[in-house]
DNA sequence: TTTAGCACTCATGTTTGCAGAGTGCTAAGA
DNA sequence: TCTTAGCACTCTGCAAACATGAGTGCTAAA
């Protein structure tokens, strides 16, 4: 595969512009028109017919303009797509709106989603941070009707988890308080090992208790807790590609689908793919995920790396407007860092 | 408007149930054939033919089958659905899946919501139970770095809010601790109006936290408050009606705002519409919602009444399969009072 | 009151033809 | 060697023309 003159790319990145914004083939007197080209048509055609033969671009049909291919795209977003970033105004109406909003996780990452779903212009995916390794910091036991109690237990890094328990038999609030005091005393910053190993030493209630704790910590530290953010679905209603076929339709049920949800974000970092300075960019499925042949999904991390870490996603048709897709990515990615890293409860 | 004789609701009925099979015009022989009909397809049609002129049928042109006209749908299901139960299968079915989720109101509600969206076909709205009256029960703050606070704050109800907060300045965790212990004994039990009474007696960081406090118990016994789960959105896709125009899928985009979302939800029992024993079956919009003239929205509560109660809600194309899209709903709905009341904090 | 028969209507599907967009190729010009 | 004007060719999209058939309303007889 030969390197591409500038023009080509050029060229390239022009078919693959268009497209994005068109939906349709774009063909060489069209180029010329919309963009005052120096050159002729034939010219283009040329170029066209050379980007065609080295793959980056099809024809639908004999007669029709050129659409870029999945090895087209590739090219573009590892090669062609210059460092934009968001203008100064967009920057700064996104942050005010983030630090208008009350400090609470859930109304960030649902802003999160909105605002990177309509930059976008697709659909996109927001899971909260979660710490790598989940510390104990606090318990809280309150007694309600019966054998009924409900726990509450804080974790490092602000995490709050509830969870009702049931009990082999009614307890007294004061009961409850007293074993919340003790494991509090002698639990706090361990991690879920640390509990492990001191299970032996308790008895009774406290036994109990401390294994729920640790249950839930495990609950916690899964990937699959938490919720995902989806914003922006009728985005995708409105695009041609999605209009079709109930086949088309397929990328959608993924969305409801809470575990593949999951394993698609997962699949940050894991996958080596086309890496555009941080935001990983998965084209035509991959080869990984069948559902998402016709489809590009952008992938980041964001938080604090290796401590607390959330994922921010971008599900759309390949003709995503790649640019702004990702240069919003990378803002908000260090934004909500920087939002996380304050709030976050101390080491 | 004359009373429909047996033979006509029983007519009325059958195209409702066909039409809501196939989304196509019914005719008077397909419904002789289907239904092995003891008469010939002339007399359905004379009955077609006054079901139209009464207003319950209509044409989309003149030589297609009929198709149900708001009014009809009206008719039917405040007349002719009878009280259809679940199947016990499915009842026992859907209630082991309760009680073998974790006892998690997150859970139950996502559940909740994937059941019925699988029963009616259509989107599914649940929102968990919130009190009315919000009462304080307990309070805890988790000092965490600088000036930033974590306030975790349980009502009765067994509802959790955490929220952060930033001090005016630096205070220890020790002080923190014994601001909560205050404010914990003299706060039990009180609502917002018993706090707002209080405000007087307290100063410095306890007056500051009660602030908070209150503020947090105002935003919680909102109704805005709390998440609306939403399951089945494909559903709708696939179906004929959503899948023309733009705006076809006006719905779609309701489903994405929060604001009108939450109208929506909080439209139950404030409109007094076709009621089907518990349940509210909005059809058209009711004049309401421009958006869903082509839509049909069953609405129900659950939880203790008066005390804390949720929403279930189904929203879909006209032709729902009310039957069981309602008796779902009723089943889900006790089944959740029961779960419930069973996990509440008591009095 | 029911029903067979019939004329009528109108959406849907198919064929046909045409205009237009876009191509590749060739040969002339820079 | 690269560019470009010119041209023949291909294929889609669209519209008109037409046949098909589903479904109706009406009438008249059972």
């Amino acid at each position: 595969m030969t390197e591409l003159t500038e023009r080509q790319k050029f060229i390239l990145a022009l078919v693959v512009h268009e497209y994005a914004r068109t939906a349709a083939p774009v063909g060489s007197n069209y180029l010329v028109n919309q963009y005052h080209l120096e050159m002729s048509s034939a010219t283009i055609r040329n170029e066209l017919a050379f980007l065609t033969e080295q793959g980056y671009l099809r024809q639908p049909h004999t007669s029709a303009g050129r659409v870029p291919t999945e090895e087209g795209y590739r090219y573009f977003v590892s090669r062609l797509l210059q460092d934009t970033t968001l203008p100064e105004a967009v920057r700064h109406t996104i942050s005010h709106q983030f630090y208008q909003t009350s400090q609470d996780m859930a109304e960030w990452m649902r802003l999160a989603a909105s605002v990177l779903a309509h930059q976008s212009r697709a659909v996109s995916l927001v899971t909260a941070p979660h710490m790598r390794q989940m510390r104990f910091k606090h318990l809280e036991l309150i007694a309600t009707r019966g054998r009924q109690v409900l726990m509450v237990l804080v974790l490092y890094g602000g995490e709050v988890r509830q969870r009702m328990l049931t009990l082999a038999e009614a307890v007294s609030q004061e009961q409850l308080s007293g074993s919340a005091h003790r494991l509090n005393v002698e639990l706090a910053d361990k991690d879920l090992n640390s509990l492990a190993a001191l299970r032996a030493t308790y008895q009774g209630l406290d036994c109990d208790v401390l294994e729920w704790v640790m249950e839930e910590l495990k609950g916690a530290s899964s990937s699959a807790a938490g919720e995902v953010y989806l914003d922006g679905m009728t985005n995708l209603l409105s695009e041609p590609e999605f209009s079709g076929s109930e086949d088309a339709r397929r990328p959608l049920r993924l969305l409801e689908e809470r575990s593949s949800l999951q394993d698609l974000l997962d699949s940050v970092v894991l996958t080596n793919t086309s890496n555009s300075a941080g935001v990983q960019v998965l084209i035509g499925g991959e080869g990984n995920w069948d559902e998402l042949r016709q489809c590009s999904v952008l992938l980041t991390r964001f938080g604090a790396p290796g401590l607390a870490t959330g994922t921010l996603g971008v599900l759309g048709p390949m003709r995503l407007p790649y640019g702004r897709a990702i240069s919003t990515m990378r803002f908000l990615s260090s934004l909500l860092s920087d939002l996380v890293s304050e709030t976050m409860v101390d080491e």
